[in-house]
DNA sequence: CGATTACCATACGGCAGAGTATGGAAAACT
DNA sequence: AGTTTTCCATACTCTGCCGTATGGTAATCG
């Protein structure tokens, strides 16, 4: 009995062979919780149950995985946010489900939040730079829609979006109130009035 | 001639022998370049012009050094608060100087900058929780003081600290407008319009 | 002026992770 | 059935940093 068939029964659970993909959702959950710098091959390769020398065969290099890995979850968040605009036809109510995604959205959004402290590295740099740019984009395009001239809508979504990117700065300081609790929804809604126009809460009107 | 004398003309500019203010000095300098994981003791002492031999002589360890200069840090950036907080008796200008103030101060808040990066660390979570709520308590007196019940104040001033946070993280990513532009000077002042009640501009007189 | 103290260089051992080399076993082809 | 391919284990080397040991030199003190 080899050492391999005794790691299958109990540390690998799915097929008895990995795959590229494998390695590069394995390294995406790393990072949303040890963050980019954590990522390590050796590291890696024993929380799979395994050794590097099949790493070595998928991959040619740490830095290779890390590029798929973040052009994977890039394609992934892409997505997400193309399918927000087609299907919500509100700019109204896009602006309120992009704060309200937070909570949904998980790995993405702790992945997203490792990249953020990871700025300055010359792989995360480039990917940071798009995702901000079509997330802005495409919250000042909802704001311009709600009659803001072009100006004040690109102001308002780089406001916007660095109130996004400061709670998840605080999220990872454990300074935000729990998620999914009264406190957290009296926020968010405070939130949402402050900067969407013409959303009126019960007391104001 | 030893080579500690040719060191002695032209890297260190300074006194013959260092201190330990001196390199608790240069590594937060080095912290707002290239973050708190790059701060290792050999490299530390190779920008100095020094050999390590030095370092253990004043520091420990490499957690000693980080202790102590992250409490000078803080200790520096406590007494900044406390300084606004004595000078300036008007809540809405103590408010804008919150904002203006980012400008000012370019080492504290690179550092600043780098130590959010690097939350989750043990020795940096514990700093980044106090400064945090310091300031997050001294933006809500003065929004108190602007007339906003308790709650909203509080949640006022979590968001405007998120603001601060976003913009730190977008200059990160190189994202946001040069500082001393018109663009620059334009942005803050939509979020000051934004965040800070009875602040008109004059177009909307 | 001799001895102590402050500060630093050099050389060492140890660990952890990157990447390479090589061989073995199972599966897929022919 | 025999061969090739696929996938992985093991055993190296190499590099970078940590921390220690030890000795040297300049300043300072008695």
């Amino acid at each position: 009995m080899s050492a391999r068939a005794a790691a299958n029964g109990m540390e690998r659970n799915q097929r008895s062979t990995l795959s590229a993909a494998d390695w590069e959702r394995a390294a995406l959950e790393l990072i949303s919780e040890k963050g980019v710098q954590a990522l390590a091959v050796e590291p890696l390769a024993r929380r799979m149950g395994i050794t590097k020398g099949s790493f070595y065969w998928h991959f040619s290099s740490r830095e290779s995985l890390l590029e798929q890995a973040l052009q994977r979850w890039e394609d992934h968040d892409s997505r997400n946010l193309n399918r927000s605009l087609g299907e919500i036809k509100d700019p109204r109510e896009r602006l309120i489900s992009f704060f309200r995604r937070v909570g949904k959205e998980k790995l993405t959004h702790e992945v997203y939040s490792e990249l953020c402290a990871a700025a300055g590295h010359p792989q995360v740099e480039p990917v940071l730079e798009r995702v901000a740019n079509r997330r802005i984009a495409h919250l000042s395009a909802a704001f311009e829609e709600l009659g803001l001239p072009e100006t004040t809508a690109m102001h308002q979504a780089r406001l916007t979006y660095s109130v996004y990117l400061g709670f998840l700065q605080l999220q990872r300081q454990h300074q935000t109130p729990q998620l999914s609790s009264e406190a957290f929804d009296a926020y968010i809604e405070h939130v949402i009035q402050t900067l969407i126009p013409g959303v009126q809460s019960e007391s104001q009107r």
